[in-house]
Parts: C-alpha cells; structure tokens; sequence
DNA sequence: GATATTTGATATGGTCCATAACAATTATCA
DNA sequence: TGATAATTGTTATGGACCATATCAAATATC
C-alpha cells in the first residue's frame, strides 16, 4: 500500500478526527452521514427493492412462494399455452436458469410441463388446479399484506405514480 | 408429473390455444401479456433497479467503478476516520464481504486501510489522492450521464418525488 | 434431402450474499 | 490485577442468482 504526502495527512487527521469524535451520552456512536449517497438514485433504488422483496417473502411464507416463482405463476395463468422460451425471456429469466425454476414448481405440482403437439421440442405450460389454488391465495395475500401495506405507507395516489415512474425506467431508460 | 382431470383439460384448451394463436402479419410472435404483473410493485421496482445499474455501469465504464464501489467512495470521502465495520454496515454490506470489495479498491490504490491508534483492531479508511480524483470524476459522470438522463425521462420535479417514495420505502417499510 | 435453427437441458463459472470460525486486540468486571 | 467476554478484520465455505457454451432432439430452410 502506498498513499502519498498529501493522503497521509489527511489521514492522520482522520485518526485525530476519529480520537476527536464523541459519542452520544448514551454512548452509542455517532451515526455516519449518507451524504451525497442520499440523492443517488440506483442506491435508494436498489434499497427499496430489497426491503419489498423481503417484505414479500414474510408475506408468503405460508405459501414458500418467491417473487420470482411467483411471477411465473401469474404468467403463465395469463398466458395459458406458451412454451418456456416464451415465459422465461418476457421475465428476463435464461433458458437454462429457467430450467431448475420450472422443476421446483413442477415437483410441487402447482405447474406442468406438456409437450406440444405442434412443435414436439417444446413445453408448453400450464398450472395444475393446485397451482390455480395457491396462485388465488397468493394473490389474496399480496394484495392484503403486501401491497395494502406499501398503500398505507404512501397513499394509493403517490403509490400509483410511482409505479408509472418505475414502469416508465423499467421500459424506457 | 400427475395433472388432474380439468388440469387435463384445460392443458387442451392450451394446447388448442397454441395452434390457434395467430401470429402478426410480418410473422412475428404474439407478444405475452403481462397482466397483473405490470402492477406488482416488486416486480416492476427490481426492472427498475436492473436497468438504473446498467446503466450506471455504462456511464463509469471508463473508471471501472460498480455501484458498491462508487457507493464506498462517496461514504469513506463524507466520513473520514471511520473503520470497516462503520463504513460496510450503514451500506448494508457484512464485514467478512467487504474486505475483498476493499482489497481491490486498495489494490487501484483507491483508498488505505490505516491502522488506528486508539484501538489497533480496526483499519481506519482513507482516501488516496487518486482516489479523491477519481471519485471527483466518477460524480461528474454520473451527474451529467446519468441522473441527467433519469431528469429527461422523468422531469426534475418527478425525479424527486421518486427518489423520496423510494427513500420512504426503504427506511419506513 | 443437406444444412441451419430452435427448444429444453446440462455443465460450468462468476458474482453476490450469509454464516461459522479464528487470531489479535480491547472491554468487562469479579 | 487477571480471567473472561466482546470486537475487529479475516478466511473459509456454501447457497442463490446470473451468464455462457454445448448437446440431442426436433423443426425450419433452401
């Protein structure tokens, strides 16, 4: 490691600025300032995201649904009939990632794999009744659990602009 | 894999729907329907997030900085004097995770871990010179290639509103 | 009918994230 | 003071997710 003439000042005022620092009278120590961090929109972003996908995941314990199994779910109940390229590539999912995904869901018998008479290479989807079953129910618990939550903390308003303005990011930038 | 009865059937149905799907006139597929799934707003909160890296990683392609990397600069340069443990938690980055993040910074001689006087356990973080210069950099980068962009296709007024729903997201939810 | 393409699948490697464990150092407190 | 506990940086390790190359079977193309 080498640091110049000018960094090692800095850094023995660092030291001193680290003897300096008071704690709070509880003696907790101070809170570091996020700084410029704050407005960087990719690190809230990224933040905010893993606190919703935790939130989702306590939310479907019940059910052991992530929210990418869960994507798929919903999918392929809205679009009966396609084949795993398909439902893989429109949620951003690989061929081969899809592959271990497809036969959790299978084994678990909420979807099944059946080989389409018109183009015997491929798989078309479908979900099982139980599939249909626990997709009900998950839907009931999101709404009721999760997304009722986010309406709480931002107002239903503000929640519906900011799912244009991701939207918009998602599509467009 | 067991499908029951009407799974049975309505697989036909798929299987008919399949056959009987129309392609566009230039040949191409019927584009999937996302349903529901453009109203979670988990799943269209982690699109967002993928694209906003991606970009962001476009932009400091000529200083070869990651998110996590710029995100370290900007903490360490606000909050002179702290340690490892300090600096990765308010990131939300385990210690055992963050030393090679470190051991690469401080291999581009990015930043120095100094060993403090107080209490030599911990390595007090540093900024080189270099480091300095190209954070300074890094954040003109971003300024004008990318929150720039996010300003164009949003507004500044929207922008804002965004990044305080995320803030109130990730710190309130 | 020979060649190219597509589909699902396997193997594999990279990155990120999480936990356990360790040596050195410091804090606690009997 | 001295034994014990806690903290710091570190290593090792395993899991989850992501990306590429490759393959056999089936289909498309020409």
């Amino acid at each position: 490691m080498t640091v110049s003439k000018t960094a090692e000042k800095s850094s023995e005022k660092a030291g001193d600025a680290a003897k300096g620092r008071k704690d709070t009278a509880e003696g907790l120590p101070e809170a570091l300032q996020l700084g410029e961090l704050s407005e960087q929109l990719g690190y809230v972003l990224k933040r905010a995201q893993l606190k919703v996908f935790e939130n989702f995941l306590r939310c479907m314990a019940s059910l052991q649904l992530t929210p990418a199994q869960f994507s798929v779910l919903l999918l392929v109940e809205k679009n009966p009939g396609r084949n795993q390229t398909e439902i893989a590539s429109t949620l951003g999912i690989l061929r081969p990632n899809f592959v271990a995904l497809l036969d959790n869901l299978e084994s678990r018998d909420l979807c099944a794999r059946i080989r389409s008479t018109n183009d015997r290479r491929s798989h078309i989807l479908v979900l099982t009744d139980k599939g249909k079953a626990v997709l009900t129910r998950a839907k009931k618990l999101v709404a009721t659990k999760h997304e009722s939550r986010l309406n709480e903390l931002l107002g239903q308003a503000n929640r519906e602009a900011l799912l244009e303005m991701l939207s918009k990011i998602a599509n467009e930038f």
